[in-house]
DNA sequence: TATAATTTTTAGCCTAGGCTAAAATTTTAG
DNA sequence: CTAAAATTTTAGCCTAGGCTAAAAATTATA
């Protein structure tokens, strides 16, 4: 290391990275409530936070959260749907998933690493990098 | 998508990843840190905040609980030094974010894209992961 | 159908890490 | 050497998202 980048341009990196992480905990919410509705016709509050590993309770707030802007609807007691720009988002990050998902994969890396690194991975990897992910051929 | 994944096995996917989050402003502090000190012989609070986008204050609040973590230490109103711990921990995470651009940067992704994705990623890569992007070439 | 079990919500607490504003200290210039 | 500028710290506010405990509602069972 003999010298380092711009400032302002490394700030930016750091500055979007943070914007990231501002929005993943909604694209984990909806792209899981996706999946359980696909699967099992419904999204039930404790099915949502047994999967995420939390407490009803914090699930319960995030939701609250999450439909204040719109990405998911319930009456109170009743399991979970998704509003139409909640599935829009879920189905975009489904598709992301499966692209980084199957990178890794292809890559040489075992199925539940794999797995684990592309839930960790996903909301960080830009266009670019995900149009060469989804071309890659091992 | 037809079935999913074991409950427990997915929240402990999403625990990981909620771990790891709560580590990565620790390495990048630690890692900004030792980068500054390379190269400018010293890591001051103002060049720190800058880098990383954020307020002085924002980034003096970080550098309290750092130094109360054994990462850092510093006098009042003097430059930041790392500890042992820090710096050993700098080294770590300068080697993976090294690994990580590099990979991207030969699978063809444009360097100033790859630093972006590396920042983002680099937290949340795998021990096998990284061991196959470090042998990969293109 | 009453009661027990389950599920969901609410209240309240905590930490991390953003922010602004202002105080304290150090550095620089006149 | 003193006044202005720059830097750092402190105080206090905010949001997100964890948690526990307890209340409320629904669902299941005896």
């Amino acid at each position: 290391m003999t010298k380092l980048v711009d400032a302002k341009t490394q700030a930016s990196w750091f500055s979007r990275v943070r914007e990231a992480h501002q929005s993943e905990t909604a694209e984990d919410y909806v792209e899981l409530i996706a999946d359980l509705i696909a699967v099992q016709q419904e999204a039930r509050l404790s099915d949502i936070a047994q999967r995420l590993g939390v407490r009803h309770a914090s699930a319960s707030k995030v939701l609250a959260r999450l439909a204040a802007e719109g990405y998911v609807e319930s009456l109170p007691y009743r399991s979970i749907f998704l509003t139409e720009k909640g599935a829009a988002l879920a189905a975009r990050c489904k598709a992301r998933h499966k692209i980084v998902l199957e990178f890794l994969i292809r890559l040489g890396v075992s199925p539940e690493t794999a797995e684990y690194d592309a839930e960790g991975i996903e909301h960080h990897i830009s266009a670019e990098t995900l149009a060469i992910f989804k071309r890659f051929r091992g």
